[in-house]
DNA sequence: CGTCTCCCATCGTCTATCGATGGAGGATAT
DNA sequence: ATATCCTCCATCGATAGACGATGGGAGACG
């Protein structure tokens, strides 16, 4: 009863800039990148894989993100993704969008 | 060319939030809540009226807003919506989540 | 060998925003 | 008085993005 209905994990049109955010650092395969978010975020910002691997597929076609196969560090097959310098500029615009936009909010909540 | 792709006035998720805290002073009819979302954000948050009485139905089929008839201002005929008990808790309850949300995406954003 | 976990990916559904469009009615000006 | 503008309501169709369910291959490990 009265349980606060959870439809989203995530706030909509923020995975592309989460995705480019993680990738700064260095190449990650799409697995790590997921665990990676959850960790950072205190398992607040949950992508499931059905999220994960279009927005993916989204980024590669943008040209934003490059892929190449290689091994995890357990030994296994992965697909590594890593950002390129259209990425690294839109990850910026995205960022600066993202920053206006929670700006905007923040003024009609504190409202008179 | 080259033109920032400007696709969304608004961080999808959260038009139902900014409504409902745009009543809070009291009732207001669609085309003044639009207005004043517009005014209160420096034409930040730009909420198209085929937006927002989508997003009004919504909040009265889950009766977090009633309406009734009036006249505006200017002595047209308007049709003023404003919050119920309900409203006031989902308010609430939305308000929390989006603040939880961003504080995640942030640990994000400055992470190493 | 059987099972677990990692890691990839797609399909179908649902919900939400948006552009385009239409209309009624008071206000204003010519 | 009538044409026109602005206010205010509302719907429809297209598009996009997130999610649940599902499936599979390939090391690891008992």
């Amino acid at each position: 009863m009265g349980d606060a209905r959870k439809q989203s994990e995530l706030l909509p049109g923020t995975l592309d800039l989460l995705i480019l955010r993680a990738l700064v650092p260095g190449s990650m395969h799409g697995y790590g990148i997921a665990s990676r978010l959850k960790q950072v975020s205190d398992d607040v910002l949950q992508v499931g894989e059905s999220s994960l691997y279009p927005a993916l597929q989204r980024l590669l076609l943008n040209g934003w993100v490059k892929a190449e196969w290689g091994a995890s560090e357990n030994n296994r097959r992965a697909r590594f993704y890593s950002l390129t310098a259209a990425g690294r500029k839109q990850l910026a615009s995205e960022r600066e969008e993202f920053d206006r936009m929670v700006e905007a909010i923040r003024k009609v909540l504190n409202m008179a």
